[in-house]
DNA sequence: ACCCTGTCTAATGTCGACAATCGACCGACA
DNA sequence: TGTCGGTCGATTGTCGACATTAGACAGGGT
């Protein structure tokens, strides 16, 4: 029994440390996805996590009901739990899908951006092409997830968030192993400076279009990306 | 304990009758929903879903994770689960977010639908008249989920599917209690005429506008028909 | 009268054990 | 040799009990 680190210190900055240990699971194996230490077709045995992280199996199967919905685990009913090996196309169909949730959820509320903000949506741009340039592919990672989610929170639909931002996790989860092998330095800037020129113009039509085809090229990239590499295993 | 009924009778027609406990005790908490036995803020608790069904707590547990991942629980932490009140807003939100997903899901297919298949869909609309006509509101809602489905499911693509049927299940379910105080007969018929023919005119920009239209105006009565009963319950 | 605090209860969170079931393995038979 | 059927192991499904915690309630201090 290894209950021992929890509630030990920890206390200094964060008031809300992980409390349950469902969420503490679901960290764990978001870490492993971005490790490496999970891969496409694994099976993710409960009784393997629990006396991985010295728990029982119940909040095992807390999170993995979790990461199941998420579409972060593929559920097979009396057999287990594995880690979803998405075809080509059903790689394309999740960023057409999450091309569809923001360009709309941009879309709607692009009258509301002021001009510090639509700054701010630059400096970031800017930023992620420094970082692209300094190959800091993590870095650009996080200020596009910035940008992002400071296009998108401007929205006050929550279905829609809930939605879009599940989606966005799933793909930031199970395709992190492409970062930095999608665009250029200098197409990482243009294809963001071009959606938010898009805002700036305050055409509906050609907002939703930007994000459309841009998450349409992305994902069929990734879909490539990927062929290849399952190619080479097999 | 009452485990007999199940195992016992019914292997007729469906060779997969349901098997695990949990997706009985989904059934039950959607058959509580519909027929009103559960209320906008009630509280669900475990023990007493395991005690009216003579279970164990774990399973109930499970599929409480299912109907909440799908919006159909609202869940706070060492407190409980609750069945959700949505706001006017949230539930304009929530038809919003379909009228997106699902204005895609046929635009995007809807060159590929042959003359029979328009004819189908016609077929359901007069279909949904008649019964409209004849006040079968349960019958009405079943031919429009009919049409509903026939349209979306041409679409393959997964997630966009899986989304846009969770979210019609949602509504469905949570938002029952309003059928047949919508439209009237011929309103019936002519919105739903009005997407068959935008289908028809294969004009994609139409298409999506006609769809989230729709849904709009769906979802902003809805949201106004809670709000005066809400109202008058206080 | 108000607020702060300690207790108590009822609900969720977690546990270890047992049951049911899927899939692999292996041997018998055509 | 190939296929069918039974056995077996490993994994999920379910159980009842215990631990923990949010919220209600009462009592005392101001």
């Amino acid at each position: 029994m290894s209950t021992i680190d929890r509630q030990a210190g920890m206390k200094k900055t964060m008031d809300f440390v992980k409390k349950t240990y469902k969420d503490q699971v679901i960290d764990y194996i978001y870490q492993l996805l971005l490790s490496n230490g999970l891969q496409p077709g694994d099976q993710v045995k409960e009784s393997w996590l629990a006396q991985q992280m010295g728990i029982s199996r119940a909040p095992i199967r807390e999170a993995m009901k979790e990461l199941m919905m998420n579409g972060l685990l593929d559920y097979r009913p009396q057999v287990g739990n594995f880690i979803p090996v998405l075809l080509p196309k059903q790689i394309v169909d999740c960023y057409t899908t999450r091309g569809i949730l923001e360009g709309y959820a941009v879309m709607s509320v692009c009258d509301s951006f002021q001009a510090e903000e639509l700054q701010r949506l630059d400096h970031y741009v800017d930023a992620m092409g420094s970082a692209a340039r300094e190959q800091h592919h993590k870095r650009v990672v996080e200020i596009g997830g910035d940008f992002h989610d400071f296009m998108t929170n401007k929205n006050e639909n929550v279905q829609l968030l809930e939605y879009t931002n599940r989606l966005s996790l799933k793909l930031h989860i199970l395709f992190c192993r492409y970062w930095g092998r999608l665009y250029t330095p200098a197409e990482i800037e243009q294809r963001h400076r071009a959606i938010v020129a898009a805002i700036r113009s305050l055409d509906k039509d050609q907002i939703e279009k930007v994000v459309r085809q841009h998450y349409l090229e992305t994902g069929t990239k990734i879909a490539a990306l990927q062929e290849v590499s399952s190619d080479s295993a097999a």
